[in-house]
DNA sequence: CTGAAAGCGCTAACAT
DNA sequence: ATGTTAGCGCTTTCAG
C-alpha cells in the first residue's frame, strides 16, 4: 500500500509537508503543494483515515441516530444528511435505535464511545436522561433534530404551531367538526411529537371557540394502514361525522384518504384531509399538508454539526421552517 | 480519557493482557480476564476503535453502497444489514451513490480507499467496470446484493425466475391478456433488474404459447405514481384491455391498483395485479406479490461479509429465496 | 516555509 | 499465560 513516505520521497519533501499540503492545514509553498499533489495523484495515494484520526483526533465521521431506517421520514432525513456529509468529505455512520432495546444501550455505551465519530446527529429521538448524559460525556458536538431538547442543541420543529396551522386552515374553510388522527400513548415514551401536534390541534379549536370532542380523536401508528383504520372508525361511528380530518403525518393522511374513498366520500366535498410532513406521495394524492422539508432538515443538521466542529463550539440551535401546502384534499365543507 | 494503561494498572496486568482479555484473541487466564473486565467496567473504558484499527488493521466497520437511501426497498435492506452488523459490534458506513455522479466517483476513489472499512456490501447497484476494478483493488471482501455479477461474489435474486413465477400464476388463473409494467431503457444503465424481469415475463408468455404484445408493456419508474400512470395508459388504450397486470415492483403494482380503482375496475374480477418485492403495504392492499424478503437479504449480506472476514476468504455467493404470496388482487378473469 | 521526531492508543510478535 | 516492545501511518509541535 502506498503511504505518505512514498509520496514524500517522490515529491522531494518531508512527510510533514505532504501532510500539510494534502490536509490544507499549515502553510506550504505553492510549488511544494503542486509537487505533492502530483505525486499523490500519480501514486494513487489516499490518506489512511485510521492513522490520520489517531494522530489528529479528528475522524471525519458523523454518527447519525435514527429510530427506524426504513420509515420514509427518517430515511429521507438521513439521505439529506448523508449527502451533505459526503460532500464535505465526511463519512456517515448509521445507528438505528428503535429496533432493539439491548442494542440501543450498547450504541450509547460502546459504539459511540469508540472515538470513531466527531459528532452525533440524533434524528427525532426522544432520548432518556441517561442517554443524554452519555452523549454529553462524549465531549463531542451533538445536535438533536426534531423536538426541542432542553439539554441538547436542537434544530426544532414547532409541532404545536405546525398543527395549529393545519387546523386553522380547516377552520378558515368553514369546518367545525374536525377530527384528529394522532398517536396512542404508547408512542409517547419515545417520541413526544404526536402529543405536541395534538396540543396545537386543540389550541386552534379552542381559539376558534370550538369544543374538543373526545370522539373526534383517533390514535394510530403513523402508518398508512393505521391512518386507514383510524379514518374508517371516524367515518363509521354513530355520532355526527367529521367534515375534516387533520392527521399528524402524511402517511396517516394518505391512509385516511384511501378509507374515505372506499367509503364513498367525495374529497374534499364530503371530507377534507390535511397531513403533516411533505411526503413524496403528497403530490400524487393531491394532499394538503404542512411540509417540514425533511431532506432539507437532514442537510441542515449536517451543516450545523460541521460548522460546530470547525469552530470548536456547540452546534447552533435553531427553528425549522414549515409551510402549508394547499392542494386538492382540503376545501370548504359541502353543507 | 481513560486508556488501556489505566485498565492495565488497575487490573495489575500488562496492556497486552488487557488487549487480549478484551478482544478475546489469544489466551488469558480466567482470573486475569475477570480482573481486566472489572477494571474496564469500573473505569468505563472502551477500546479506541481508531487506535485498535491502526494497530490491527481491522476496522470493525462495513461500507454499504445503496443507490438511494430514501426508497423503501433500499432502506429496508439497509435496516437489515445495519441491525445484523451492530449485533456483531460492527459499524455501518452508508454511501448513497445515485444522488450525485461526482460524489459517486469520489466514493470509489477516496472514501472507500481510506482504510476505514473492512468490507463492502453493494446493494442493487449496477457497477461500472472501473468501479469494480477499484473495488477489487481495495483487497477487501466485497459482496453484491441483487443482480448476478460475474466479477464479484454476489447474492443473487433470479429476477427472470421471479417474473416467470408471477406471470405463471396469472396464466394459471386463466389470463391471456397480461400487461407488464417495467422500466424504461434509461433505467437500465444503472440497473438491469427491470430487463431481467421483463425477460421472465415474456418467457412465461411464450412458454404458454402466447404472443408478446408491445402494447401490453408500459415503462414506469418504480414508484407508486409511475405505476399509476402506466396502468392508466394500459386501461385507457384503444385496444382490448388487459385482464391482468404484472408490475416489476410492488410500488408500481400499488399504483396500478389505485388507477384501476379510480377507473372503476373491480379487483380482481376485472383486473388482477401482481407485484414483486414484499412491500410493507402489501398486506394492506391485499396485493399478490413475489416476496423477496428485503430485510432478510440485508441481514444475509451482512452475515456473509462477516463470515468472509472471519475466515479470510471471499464472501460465499448464493441465491436469494423468493416466494409467491397470493392475496386478494389476483384471481381468474371474469369472462 | 520546511524538516526532524515525538507521539496518537492500541496490537502482535517475540520472549519468557 | 503473561510481559516487553516495536510498530501501525499519520499529524503536529518544535526548531530552524
Amino acid at each position: 500500500m502506498v503511504g505518505i513516505d512514498d509520496v514524500a520521497r517522490r515529491a522531494g519533501v518531508s512527510t510533514a509537508t505532504v501532510s500539510r499540503a494534502l490536509s490544507g492545514r499549515g502553510h506550504v509553498s505553492a510549488d511544494a503543494k503542486a509537487r505533492v499533489e502530483e505525486a499523490a495523484a500519480s501514486l494513487g495515494y489516499v490518506v489512511s483515515a485510521v492513522a490520520s484520526s489517531l494522530a489528529s483526533g479528528r475522524a471525519r465521521n458523523i454518527g447519525v441516530l435514527v429510530p427506524y431506517v426504513q420509515r420514509w421520514f427518517f430515511s429521507t432525513v438521513l439521505s439529506g444528511t448523508a449527502a451533505e456529509l459526503v460532500r464535505h468529505g465526511y463519512d456517515t455512520t448509521l445507528y438505528s435505535l428503535a429496533e432493539d432495546a439491548g442494542l440501543r444501550r450498547s450504541v450509547f455505551d460502546t459504539f459511540l464511545r469508540r472515538r470513531r465519530v466527531d459528532g452525533v446527529i440524533a434524528v427525532s429521538i426522544e432520548l432518556a436522561d441517561d442517554e443524554i448524559d452519555r452523549l454529553t460525556a462524549l465531549g463531542l458536538p451533538v445536535i438533536a433534530l426534531g423536538g426541542p431538547d432542553p439539554r441538547l442543541s436542537a434544530l426544532t420543529l414547532d409541532d404545536v404551531a405546525v398543527a395549529r396551522l393545519a387546523t386553522e386552515h380547516l377552520l378558515a374553510l368553514g369546518h367545525t367538526r374536525i377530527a384528529h388522527i394522532g398517536a396512542g400513548s404508547e408512542f409517547d415514551r419515545d417520541f413526544h411529537i404526536p402529543t405536541r401536534r395534538r396540543q396545537g390541534f386543540e389550541q386552534a379549536l379552542t381559539a376558534a371557540g370550538l369544543d374538543v370532542h373526545r370522539a373526534l380523536f383517533e390514535p394510530a401508528d403513523f402508518t398508512i394502514e393505521g391512518g386507514f383504520r383510524a379514518a374508517t372508525r371516524l367515518l363509521g361511528g354513530e355520532g355526527e361525522e367529521p367534515t375534516a380530518i387533520f392527521a399528524a403525518s402524511d402517511e396517516m393522511a394518505i391512509g385516511a384518504l384511501l378509507a374515505a374513498r372506499e367509503l364513498g366520500r367525495r374529497i374534499p366535498a364530503d371530507l377534507s384531509v390535511v397531513g403533516v410532513d411533505g411526503h413524496e406521495l403528497g403530490g400524487f394524492f393531491q394532499l394538503t399538508t404542512v411540509d417540514q422539508f425533511p431532506a432539507r432538515q437532514g442537510r441542515r443538521a449536517a451543516t450545523a454539526i460541521l460548522a460546530a466542529l470547525e469552530e470548536h463550539r456547540s452546534p447552533e440551535p435553531g427553528a425549522l421552517p414549515f409551510e402549508l401546502v394547499i392542494r386538492g384534499t382540503s376545501g370548504p365543507p359541502a353543507r
